[in-house]
DNA sequence: TTGTACGCGTTATCAG
DNA sequence: CTGATAACGCGTACAA
């Protein structure tokens, strides 16, 4: 590989030069410019990203921390920070937790000892103690899917609240009473706070909260099973199961019919997330839309103002659900 | 940040030892390894990877190209790699293509100008050509999902014809006789392949092969509801139709129903890929698992034996397909 | 076993 | 507008 000492020999000119016509920082007298170019498209000449790094304490990358790279939450994350970079020459380069704390903090570490200019941050066991003395370091972070109040311009958050809210009320207004809950896991405080806004709309409806009608599952597909067979032993009845997300929304789905039910006629589902798969369900599911990937390209929008200096327009941390409304809650007329 | 020279300031000691012991590259004394420990913990010293990488030639990182990053597949591709790299305390770089030639070589020049020490690379546009240069040069590479006879050492490779064979012979076993066939794009290689096994399939059980009853989509869920749309108005009689892939059978799927038909007595649907969401739909799909996870992995064990030098244990290049014989295609018996 | 000195490929700060 | 020259943080012959 050429590097900027050859470039500088065969056009004539110093080091310092031909620097200066990659990344045209200060003017260069048009003739001198077109013989460094001409030198360096004869030796193909490439910048070495890594020593360009190391002098100008800037990598153009932007390091992300998801929990795991085969969800397909996460990865309609990345893909909409990724495209949002690519239009400025921006690159990412992403990590894994693997839902396991230490792996987070190490994550972290790394994407810092990359040198990368700023970090986003998908991180669920992290303290916010820790978050709070990160921000105030030096690399610059965004804080996705989470809410810290003390720092919370570094926050872009979902209202969960609502979202749950949504949920249980549109399942309510299309005629059901008998309503059960399958909820994430209990230290996940988006699982928390949907259930929260399950109450919410319970309590609105004039319909009393009943411990026994809500589950505690694990977010994935078994929990949606286990949920569904837990009420099912239970005798408990119920026309509508709303779920923490849309993993165990097909976990229920798929449960309920082993059951001989059929759907939606014998049980209404709802799921939260609306994640890719949920319209390849059979009943579709209606869900609550989760912007995630608004929510990613805002965060990389947020660091091309901030740390590159891009004008990018409207900022906004703070996004609201919708409902998506398909075909796996049945409308039941009171009787 | 602390920097070697500090810690070996505090250690009183000089540089190179404090890089032998980070790297335990060669024997030190005991006292003084601990002496430079205790100073490397005090300053909460990070080793500094841009550094490191421009003066030793390494990265510690390998690239990982890949199509687009919000598709399933390349997820559990880049999870697969991920995990294996993990292990060995390498780190992977991604960079999306975003299905545009230009980007293929762009990716990869930026992947080689961040100084990877390898590159899994999953490309679609470029030609052969290119990629036999490209692994003659300097960086070693292993390409995914392609056959390329002069440098199949560097190819990992799955047998698509054996898949769109056994697809097919699969629903002929099923009773049916009567089979559309929606392939891929005509571009692509793995189509092609999997077009010719379905076809092997087809001449093996005596049913002549019709030009009119393959219909050439583009892998994506409107492929398939454009397929059928063109077979159900062209008023040819077919009680099964095989896809290319998954997304493409799932849009079947979806565009039979609303065309009043039930599933699978009316229609029986064989999809390839075995995507995450194959098992979500109703019924759930019957396809052809393609072992990306496994491939992802192997990728990565080659590059540990071959750049690292670790010892890994059996390698194989060339993966087989295998039926996932789910509920979508119904047996029917002959009249 | 330890230290010195140079090199990795760029950027940045000065003078000129 | 251009050119020396010193960083950037670390690895590594070579010497001691």
């Amino acid at each position: 590989m050429a590097t900027i000492y050859e470039v500088s020999k065969l056009a004539g000119v110093s080091l310092a030069t031909v620097s200066r016509v990659i990344n045209d920082s200060s003017a260069v007298r048009k003739t001198t410019k077109d013989k460094v170019e001409r030198a360096m498209k004869q030796l193909n000449y490439k910048p070495n990203s890594v020593a360009k790094s190391l002098a100008s304490n800037r990598s153009d990358c932007i390091g992300v921390l998801v929990s795991e790279l085969k969800s397909p939450f996460f990865t309609r994350m990345m893909g909409a920070i990724d495209a949002e970079c690519r239009q400025f020459e921006k690159h990412i380069v992403v990590t894994a937790s693997e839902n396991d704390p230490l792996h987070e903090k190490e994550g972290i570490e790394f994407l810092i000892g990359r040198n990368c200019d700023a970090l986003i941050l998908h991180v669920e066991s992290l303290s916010d103690e820790y978050l709070i003395e990160l921000s105030q370091g030096k690399v610059p972070i965004v804080i996705l899917n989470r809410q810290i109040p003390q720092i919370s311009d570094h926050c872009i958050s979902l209202n969960n609240e609502l979202g749950g809210y949504l949920a249980t009320k549109a399942v309510i207004e299309h005629g059901h009473r008998n309503i059960v809950y399958i909820s994430g896991p209990e230290h996940k405080k988006d699982a928390i706070q949907r259930l929260a806004g399950h109450r919410r709309a319970l309590m609105e409806a004039g319909i009393g909260i009943d411990q026994t009608r809500i589950f505690t599952g694990d977010y994935l597909q078994t929990g949606g099973q286990e949920g569904f067979k837990h009420f099912h032993d239970s005798g408990i009845q119920f026309s509508a199961v709303v779920c923490g997300n849309d993993e165990m929304a097909t976990g229920v789905m798929a449960t309920a019919r082993e059951c001989g039910l059929s759907l939606p006629e014998d049980l209404s589902v709802m799921g939260f997330d609306n994640v890719v798969f949920s319209r390849y369900t059979f009943p579709r599911l209606s869900t609550v839309d989760n912007p995630i990937t608004d929510m990613g390209k805002m965060a990389a929008r947020i660091i091309m103002e901030d740390v590159y200096k891009k004008s990018m327009g409207s900022i906004n941390k703070s996004f609201e659900p919708s409902l998506v409304i398909r075909e796996s809650v049945s409308r039941i007329t009171k009787d």
